[in-house]
Order: C-alpha cells, then sequence, then structure tokens
RNA sequence: GCCGCGUUCGUCUAGCCCGGUCAGGACGCCAGGUUUUCAUCCUGGAAAUCAUGGGUUCGAAUCCCAUACGCGGUACCA
C-alpha cells in the first residue's frame, strides 16, 4: 500500500485561523498516525485576496505549534537526505522542500495552463468569451424563474472553431470550463459522511482557468493533489459541494482520486460559521493572550472529535492525540468554539509544567509587555539571578490559580510593593484593636525565631498551623468558634498584614516568598500603626 | 429559489453501524468539604421527553419515511 501523505493549503489571506488549524491538525494527525507524510502548500490563485507577509505567517504558526512538515513550504532550508530544496521565487526567504513542487501555486501557472489545454482538446473542457455582465445577467433570469444557476453553455454551442481560434489570435480575454456531463449521478465516498450522491445537472460547468491565466480551486486543488500524491484530501466542509467536480476531473485527467474527508465546521456561540465579528479566530490572537500551545492544540483536536468508547481522557499530548487519532470518530455537525472550555484546558496545561517552564514562558510572554519592571518599585538593587529565584518562588505559589498566562503576577502584586495599611482589613471578624496587636505580635514572635534555613513553605506552614490552633486567653472569647475559624485570629491578620489584600495566597506561601526579613519588616510596620 | 450536509444536557461529546443498562463523561453553573481569604483539590446536585411527526418491532436515541430548523454551497474567492 502506498504511504499515506495528506497536506494542509491555505491561503495567505493573513494569519492561521483557528479553523485552519483544526483541518492542518487532522491531517497532520492522521499522517502521523500512520506513518504518513504531511505536508504545506500554499493556495494563492487569487491575487485580489493576497496579503502580504502572509505566507510566513502560516508557516511560523505552523513551527510555533509543532506541526511539523515533511516536505513542502518552509522558512529554513531543511534538507532531509534526498530530497530537493530551493528558494521560491514569488516569496524571498520562503524555501520549498521535496521532489513534488512546486508547493506554491502561483509557481505553476504554466503547468495548470497545459493540463487545461489538454482538457479542451481532449474535449473535457472548452474556451468561454463570455463577459462577467452576461453571466450575472444570466444567473439573476435562473434564479428569478427559481431554476438553479447553471452556465447556458453559450460559447459550447455557439461559438465555432474558427472562431475561438480567432478569438484566441485576436488576444480575447477568454476562461476555459469544464465539460459537465448531462444525467449522470455522481456518487462518492467521504470518510467522515459517508457515500455522497450529486445530480450532474445541477451542476454547472465551472471555470478552470480564470481569465488572468490563473486556475481557480478546482483545477489547482486537483493537479496539485496528483502531483503530490496526496492520498486523503482532508478539508472544511465548505468544499463538499464542489467534489463532483473534483471526481469528474480526476476521471477525465485518467487519475485515480484520492479519499476525501470533509471536515464539519467551526461555530460561533450563535452557531453560525466562525468569525472575526464574535471573537478571535487567529491563532497568534490566542498566543498573545496567554494561551499555551499544547492547550490551543488540545482544545482545538477535541472540537469534532474524540477518541470514542469509554475513554473520558481529556487532557492530550500533540503525541498522545497522534496515536489516538482515528478519522472515523470525527463528528458530523459543527462545533461551537466555547472559550470556557478553553480556558479550563489552559490550565490544566499550566499546572502540567515545571517551575522552570513556567518562568520561561512567562518570561517570553511578558517580555514585550515589559511586565517584571513593576519588579524595580521595590528591588531595584536585585541581581538577575536573585530576581529569577524570587520570581519562581512567585510562581510556585501562583501556578495553581493561574488560567492563563496573562494572569501571571496579577493576583500577586503586593509581593512587588508595601502592603497596604488597612486595619478594617486586618481585623478577623470583631477583633478588637487590642486582640489584633496581640494576634500580630504573636505572629511576629514566633516568625522572629524561625531561622533562615527554616524558612520554607512547610515549615512556615506547619510552625504558624500550630500556634494557630492555640487558643490564648486573650483571644478566648473566639474560643467557640469553629476550629477553622479559630484559625483565623491568628492567620487572617497576617496573611492582610503581608499582602494588604482581601484575597491573596496563604499567609505561609507569602511569609515563605517574602523572605523573613521583609516579613518582619512588614509585620512591625503594621504592629506599629495599631 | 436550487443543491448538499447536519440535528443527544447551555457548550464539547459517548452511545447509533451490530435495536433491550435510571442516555454516560467533561466544561460551565449550584451546594458542601479540605490547612483562615482567594484559587487549587475532593464530594454531591440541577441540567438532554436523544429536533418534530409517523411507521417497523414485544421493545428505538439507535432501523425506515416525512416535516421543521440550522449551516454550507450556489463567483473569472478559496
Amino acid at each position: 500500500m502506498n504511504k499515506i501523505r495528506t497536506r494542509f493549503a491555505p491561503s495567505p489571506t493573513g494569519y492561521l485561523h483557528v479553523g485552519g488549524l483544526r483541518t492542518a491538525l487532522y491531517a497532520y494527525l492522521f499522517a502521523k498516525k500512520n506513518d504518513g507524510d504531511f505536508l504545506l502548500k500554499i493556495e494563492d490563485t487569487d491575487r485580489k485576496r493576497f496579503v502580504e507577509g502572509a505566507v510566513e505567517k502560516l508557516i511560523n504558526s505552523l513551527d510555533f505549534l509543532g506541526l511539523e512538515r515533511n516536505e513542502g513550504v518552509m522558512l529554513s532550508k531543511v534538507l532531509s537526505s534526498n530530497t530537493n530544496s530551493q528558494e521560491s521565487k514569488n516569496y524571498p526567504g520562503v524555501f520549498e522542500v521535496g521532489e513534488y513542487g512546486p508547493y506554491i501555486q502561483s509557481e505553476k501557472l504554466e503547468i495548470y495552463k497545459k493540463y487545461a489545454d489538454e482538457l479542451v482538446k481532449n474535449g473535457y473542457a472548452y474556451y468561454c468569451f463570455c463577459e462577467p455582465e452576461r453571466l450575472e445577467e444570466m444567473r439573476k433570469e435562473q434564479t428569478a424563474k427559481k431554476q438553479p444557476p447553471i452556465y447556458d453553455r453559450f460559447c459550447l454551442q455557439n461559438v465555432s472553431e474558427e472562431e475561438v481560434n480567432k478569438n484566441l489570435k485576436n488576444n480575447c480575454p477568454y476562461t476555459i470550463r469544464i465539460k459537465v456531463p448531462h444525467d449522470e449521478i455522481i456518487e462518492a465516498d467521504d470518510i467522515i459522511r459517508g457515500r455522497v450522491k450529486f445530480n450532474t445537472n445541477l451542476v454547472t460547468d465551472q471555470i478552470l482557468l480564470k481569465s488572468d491565466g490563473f486556475p481557480t480551486y478546482h483545477l489547482a486543488s486537483v493537479i496539485d493533489d496528483h502531483d503530490m500524491q496526496t492520498t486523503h484530501v482532508i478539508r472544511g466542509e465548505e468544499w463538499l459541494p464542489s467534489m463532483p467536480i473534483h471526481i469528474l476531473l480526476y476521471r477525465y485527467f485518467g487519475w485515480e482520486a484520492p479519499k476525501f474527508a470533509h471536515l464539519p465546521l467551526l461555530l460561533n456561540p450563535d452557531k453560525s460559521k466562525l468569525s472575526k465579528r464574535q471573537g478571535d479566530v487567529a491563532v497568534e490572537d490566542y498566543i498573545k493572550k496567554g494561551y499555551l500551545k499544547e492547550a490551543i492544540i488540545n482544545f482545538v483536536a477535541m472540537l469534532g472529535w474524540n477518541p470514542g468508547k469509554g475513554e473520558t481522557q481529556e487532557i492530550f499530548t500533540l503525541e498522545e492525540l497522534v496515536e489516538k487519532f482515528d478519522l472515523s470518530h470525527v463528528h458530523k455537525a459543527g462545533a461551537v468554539f466555547d472559550i470556557k472550555k478553553l480556558d479550563w484546558i489552559n490550565s490544566q496545561w499550566i499546572k502540567k509544567l515545571s517551575i522552570e517552564e513556567l518562568y520561561q514562558k512567562s518570561l517570553e510572554f511578558f517580555e514585550e509587555k515589559e511586565f517584571y519592571k513593576s519588579w524595580n518599585m521595590k528591588h531595584e538593587a536585585c541581581s538577575t539571578e536573585e530576581k529569577e529565584n524570587y520570581l519562581k518562588k512567585i510562581l510556585t505559589i501562583e501556578q495553581d490559580r493561574l488560567q492563563n498566562l496573562s494572569e501571571v503576577g496579577e493576583s500577586n502584586q503586593f509581593f512587588f510593593h508595601d502592603a497596604n495599611f488597612d486595619k478594617e482589613l486586618l481585623r478577623w471578624k470583631d477583633m478588637s484593636d487590642e486582640d489584633l496587636k496581640k494576634s500580630l505580635e504573636k505572629s511576629l514572635t514566633v516568625l522572629e525565631n524561625i531561622t533562615d534555613e527554616n524558612w520554607t513553605r512547610e515549615n512556615l506552614e506547619k510552625i504558624l498551623m500550630e500556634k494557630a490552633d492555640e487558643k490564648p486567653a486573650s483571644l478566648a472569647r473566639f474560643a467557640e468558634s469553629r476550629r477553622a475559624g479559630g484559625r483565623g485570629e491568628l492567620l487572617w491578620p497576617l496573611r492582610a498584614t503581608l499582602t494588604g489584600e482581601k484575597k491573596s495566597p496563604s499567609p505561609f506561601e507569602c511569609a515563605w516568598v517574602l523572605g523573613k526579613e521583609e516579613t518582619l519588616s512588614r509585620l512591625k510596620n503594621t504592629i506599629g500603626k495599631i
């Protein structure tokens, strides 16, 4: 059996769309699962929609996400043992790697033209000189008469061969149309949808070659997939209706058609096709917002696919997805892009990170935003190493409360500057000033006696918890309160002193990160103010 | 209009091909618990008359037909 080959074929219209990512991902997973090749080609036959730099962006996004290609368009001259590699003519700095190129459609114009001519010669296609205005008029009439909008074959029936030649000689603009046979039911199998049928009487003689010399998608994609030996065409559901045209082209060329898999669409919360209006659609937007690439891949993979029968695993690495992926478990209906679930998956991925990884990712994420400059408010004189250690401590106690990289430091700003003094905040329940002071003094005494080397998260928690469970006479009026509530007598004022915040990590964690010196200083400072 | 595809908790979905467990899991939501607050974590709960209507059958989310609704296509865009 032939080696399985799939491809991702985006148009360079700006950025990698999450829907595009899903298509790319499934094509990648399917190929890798079956020890096949995954390639990238560029569909840039519509010059009106071309965006400068989009090709590079697309490649960068795929590279960043780790969807490696065996072949096709790349940003560096990667050479696997016996493949060719050459710089693209149209995109300097972009390379085409592999033996089945070009992988960029705008560089294959002559090839498409050759094949289109071949179709005409064999009677499978014909020249059309109709002007756009006439076509539009015709379509309007057909719609008004409730007829299917189909080209009326004016040029096939009324333009003689001599006229065609004359027109061509005079450089009349022309297109080439496919000749769709009448009265035929074209049947085809789709891996996801099963058998699909089309009546050719309702299929128009689609244009294959435009008057600007560029091919349309139909011609180009069929030729490309043949040239590149694609075995499985995995693409969005919006292509399902043009399947008969493609089947016909394979037949006309005498080529074996690949297998098709039309993926369900990604939807907005209102079930319309996922669009910019209702949120971000570019993968890079999600990266910029602080989502991990692992989470994005994980989430997008689960939109429309699941491991099936009994499997309840939700968190998958790319490698695990490769292992489990199966086209037969792709759902048929469209899937709503639910950001809440993405948030959860992201938080799960953040929890899996080591502190070192979390630190590196945070650094990378915040670099451009100069987040860590807030550090300098208090610790300007610190060495880079001290700073790094400090930040890692913060991340250690923050990791479980993060849903997103952008939240790093957000709930822990008090580490960077002196805590605000707010006597009402310091009070546990209706504590008197006197009790409040006693509580803080007790904490101070306890903490002063902890040596530097014992100043660890575990010790601080152990020692402070023991003290919190004691019920000193001065605080006896809280004795009837629940056990946990009783602990609050000691712990709440401490925590509030250290942070000046209503919500924060525990006092043990705060004291640990702040260090002995800073902790004692904040305590003394507050006690002095009561 | 015409053609095609789809339809299970709010959302992602399992189950459907090979009819017969209170239709299962996850997110979100609610409640309770864990070492004070927040978060994490744990436990529990509400949440789908399986789009609707007809069949077939002792029995249907599962098979058949129709209808509705949604989406996609209907371009010298992909």
